[in-house]
DNA sequence: AGCTTCACG
DNA sequence: GACGTACGTGAAGCTG
């Protein structure tokens, strides 16, 4: 058995001040309370049956201002702000279900020694939680000390580089030394290095002031003798008292013990909705089937199921493929679930594995297409996206679908990942057979057609269960969140919108890219004559670490920055400021760098994703890839295709039309900065975009005081910069750092960007007070982006997590807006022979007939600009041409 | 597998 | 008083 002791009196302070602010709606300060639920809740997690106590002090009186009346005397009364949060934290222990004590008279500190010595005589494991040094004596063989704020043990070796001594010694140590934020005096003249040698040399303070002559130095033994009774008081004080009285008999701990909606009430009382929510989602009662799954190998039971999803109008399908890329896969079966009185029927439908007998695919594609296409029952799936695509291309079309892992994603987006092995764990307390643990991994891993039919069962139809419960689980939640919408009007209606998309691809001139490639080599092999040169010898020029100790080792160049590895720094800011001082080499580097990505991340990687049998690249959109509502791309990303550069831009030009057709790209102009404008109300940008100004020359005028006139290309750059920090959520150290100045400088332009633009700062903490009090913050549509760590002790996460509060709406709106764009977009478009392409966050890009160009361009635009009306306008400018590069203009 | 670097919005 | 930051992604090569 163990106990956990909490010293509550000692977290409440350590919480109070080093956590941020943070108020109940009803405007009471809660910080402290906040940090002590937290570390609550995550010891009862832990204690599991086992016994908690929380230890309080009384009172500020207690015996040893009997001893000596300046003990804890200079110690100033707590804070306003703390003083009503004791009385909370009391509350907490009750709602928590925690068992309480305190003893007037004595410290919480007496008491938890108390109770570790009567654990301790039982033979019990004591566990005190606390960060103060004053326990640290009480360390032995069945007590150990936890520290809650740092989450570490604080042992034997931690007691050691504190005191100097081992645990049993700490009070002699503290006896001499004193400690002056308790007011102990110790003996004046004596510190903790000296305290520690004198005790480890005689054992203890009463042997050590019985032998004060056998001390050599003449200050110690005038000292010692002279302040004796000052050491032996000092040791009273800092000696805990094993036998203050307890208030509950040791035997009589009980366990801890929850009323969840005292709880509840509770923690909706201090606003702490997302501690809330986390607790709600714990401990479902969820039930599996017997995870007897059947293989189905007969026509006519397929029949029966088919017959039964009919019936109940809801059916889990999981496609079973032989790749994660959905264009290359080949399908090999199907499993389906269906809901039962207490949760989901399971089966798997193989057809294409390699052994084992199975049903003819035609004959169950027959049967599956008219379940597919009935529009009375749903198709839930989770990445449906994906199931749709390999379905469609073996000429399966779905209608009315589902998805769980929108689903999770409009819920959590922020909170967790999405994927079906860490749902089923988080939510359903399940652990997945995953498709390592199936297939193994490495160049031995099967493809899926190669499994065995009895472990593809079990795989498969698993798979398709958890997706059925993770189902019943989120949709009553969708509308208890107010996250309906979103699902409903913007992440669901998308699916077919990326399906087709993805199923599109693009054409990518293959000789234009091989003849790049070609120019890049040459270019490149010049560079590395000259890099060597220049270094002295020959190197790996792609390892950053080679490359390091050349610069900063060997020539010994200025500005070396190290990683947070230890590692010298090579990136293109250390390189760009070398070579700003004329060093060749870094310039060198730059150059050969700039071509080695062009060539290897798109030369040849565009070569190589060229499906073979359409001739086109087909990336894959992940929905749930980004926290803030964005798409990502991969396989390849057709997000990230160059255009800063010359050469960049000639990548770009790879992107071609087909014949007859153009490439049309429309795109937002300055969305974000509409957005802030928008979210912060500020009349004069919204002035400015009214009138079409151009923005970035409005902000130097509006901060750097220029007149309109005289603003050069540098000045606009400088605020094109700064309007770009803002909406990243602006440091001075950040806005310094990229306009190389001085924080100073930088301050005062983020001064006065808020003296120029009101409204701005509100809405900076206006969003980081949601974060706050909710946990997340929310877009135009209604998304919400759950923020992490905003409430965090260590200041560099939490201010992390304040920046992420500023940009998450921006960045989530624009994603919401031009994600509604593409589904009206889509719709539009099946009455024409365009196609929707690629999306890159703000920008969208179509393949046109070339007679539809005029017609369509309008349209596109139109309904672009219209998806919602904002306090400013939305603007989309347009570029057509035969190549992406063109287009883009 | 993690780190570093760099491509984009 | 020190710390170490601009927001969001994915891919490639090196290193251990």
């Amino acid at each position: 058995m163990t106990l956990y002791l909490v010293d509550g009196s000692g977290y409440i302070f350590r919480a109070f001040y080093a956590l941020p602010p943070l108020t109940s709606p009803k405007g009471v300060p809660v910080g402290a309370v906040y940090g002590f639920c937290n570390m609550l809740q995550k010891l009862i997690e832990k204690v599991d049956g086992k016994r908690l106590l929380v230890v309080f002090d009384a009172a500020r009186k207690t015996f040893r201002q009997d001893i000596y009346p300046e003990y804890k005397a200079h110690r100033p009364p707590p804070p306003d702000d703390l003083l009503p949060q004791f009385a909370l934290i009391r509350k907490a222990c009750e709602a928590f279900g925690v068992p309480m004590v305190e003893s007037p008279g004595y410290e919480a500190d007496d008491l938890i020694a108390a109770y570790a010595k009567a654990g301790a005589a039982v033979g019990d494991n004591v566990e005190i939680i606390s960060a103060d040094k004053d326990f640290m004596q009480l360390l032995r063989p069945g007590v150990t000390i936890w520290d809650p704020m740092k989450n570490k043990a604080i042992d034997a070796q931690v007691v050691f580089e504190k005191f100097g001594v081992e645990p049993d010694k700490v009070i002699d140590v503290q006896a001499l030394c004193g400690d002056s934020s308790d007011n102990i005096p110790g003996v004046p003249g004596i510190g903790p290095k000296t305290a520690a040698e004198l005790i480890n040399q005689f054992d203890s303070l009463e042997i050590l002031l019985s032998s004060i002559d056998k001390i050599k130095q003449p200050r110690r033994r005038d000292l010692l003798t002279q302040h004796q009774e000052l050491a032996l008081i000092s040791k009273l004080l800092v000696t805990l008292d094993e036998n203050s009285p307890m208030p509950i008999d040791y035997a009589d701990i009980a366990p801890v013990n929850v009323n969840i909606p005292e709880r509840s009430a509770f923690l909706n009382d201090m606003g702490f909705f997302s501690l809330q929510k986390r607790l709600q989602s714990a401990a479902l009662p969820v039930i599996f089937s017997d995870s007897n799954y059947l293989c189905i190998q007969d026509i006519d039971v397929l029949k029966s199921w088919i017959v039964d999803a009919t019936a109940v109008g809801s059916v889990v399908i999981d496609c079973e493929t032989t790749s994660l890329n959905a264009m290359r896969a080949k399908l090999v079966g199907i499993s389906l679930a269906i809901p039962t009185d207490t949760g989901y029927k399971a089966a798997y439908v193989p057809f294409y594995h390699l052994q084992g007998q199975q049903l003819n695919f035609m004959d169950v594609k027959e049967i599956l297409a008219k379940l597919f296409v009935n529009e009375s029952v749903l198709k839930i799936g989770h990445n449906l996206k994906y199931d749709l695509l390999i379905l469609r291309n073996c000429g399966l079309e779905v209608s009315t679908i589902a998805d769980t892992m929108l689903m999770s994603y409009v819920l959590h987006g922020g909170e967790h990942g999405h994927g079906m092995d860490e749902l089923a764990q988080k939510y359903l307390n399940k652990t997945t057979i995953t498709f390592l643990d199936v297939a193994g991994k490495g160049k031995s891993q099967k493809t899926f057609d190669q499994i065995d039919l009895k472990t593809a069962t079990s795989y498969a139809a698993e798979d398709a269960e958890v997706t059925g419960l993770l189902f019943n689980l989120f949709k009553p939640e969708l509308s208890l969140n107010k996250v309906s919408s979103v699902y409903e009007l913007t992440e669901r209606p998308l699916i077919p919108v990326i399906v087709g998309m993805e199923e599109a691809g693009i054409c990518v001139d293959k000789s234009w890219l091989q003849h790049l490639g070609q120019d890049f080599s040459v270019r490149m092999e010049s560079l590395v004559l000259e890099i060597y040169a220049l270094a002295g010898g020959k190197f790996n020029i792609a390892s950053p670490k080679q490359l390091g100790e050349i610069l900063f080792d060997k020539l010994n160049l200025p500005g070396a920055k190290k990683t947070k590895t230890g590692a010298y720094s090579t990136d293109s800011d250390v390189l760009e400021k070398l070579a700003s001082q004329g060093h060749f080499l870094p310039e060198k580097i730059i150059a050969w760098r700039a071509l080695a990505k062009l060539n290897s991340t798109y030369v040849e990687g565009l070569l190589g994703a060229i499906n073979p049998n359409t001739g086109r690249v087909h990336t894959s959109y992940s929905m749930v890839g980004a926290a803030t509502g964005r798409l990502s791309s991969s396989d390849p990303n057709l997000q990230n295709i160059p255009i800063r550069t010359e050469d960049g831009r000639k990548i770009r030009q790879a992107f071609i039309a087909k014949p007859g057709h153009k490439l049309m790209s429309l795109d937002y102009s300055q969305i974000e900065l509409r957005l802030l404008t928008h979210f912060a109300d500020v009349p004069t940008l919204q002035e400015a975009f009214l009138n079409g100004e151009d923005i970035h020359v409005r902000t130097a005028v509006d901060v750097f005081g220029a007149i309109f006139e005289d603003v050069t290309p540098q000045l606009r750059r400088r605020a094109k910069t700064v309007n770009f920090g803002i909406i990243y959520g602006i440091s001075a150290f950040g806005l310094a750092q990229q306009l190389a100045i001085t924080n100073k400088e930088a301050s005062q332009i983020i001064n006065a960007y808020f003296e120029g633009y009101p409204g701005i700062q509100e809405y900076m903490l206006s969003s980081i007070r949601q974060a706050r009090e909710h946990g997340f913050v929310s877009t135009v549509m209604g998304r919400k982006v759950h923020i992490s760590g905003i409430n965090d002790k260590n200041s560099m996460i939490r201010q992390f997590a304040e920046r992420q509060a500023i940009n998450a709406p921006l960045q989530g709106s624009n994603a919401d807006i031009i994600k509604r764009a593409m589904i009206k977009i889509y719709e539009f478009l099946k009455s024409t022979n365009t196609k929707l392409l690629l999306q890159v966050h703000d920008e969208l890009v179509f393949e046109v007939p070339d007679s539809e160009v005029d017609v369509v361009s309008v349209k596109l635009k139109e309904i672009m600009e219209n998806v919602i009306k904002l306090k400013v306008p939305l603007l989309v400018d347009i570029g057509v041409g035969q190549n992406w590069g063109q287009a883009h203009g």
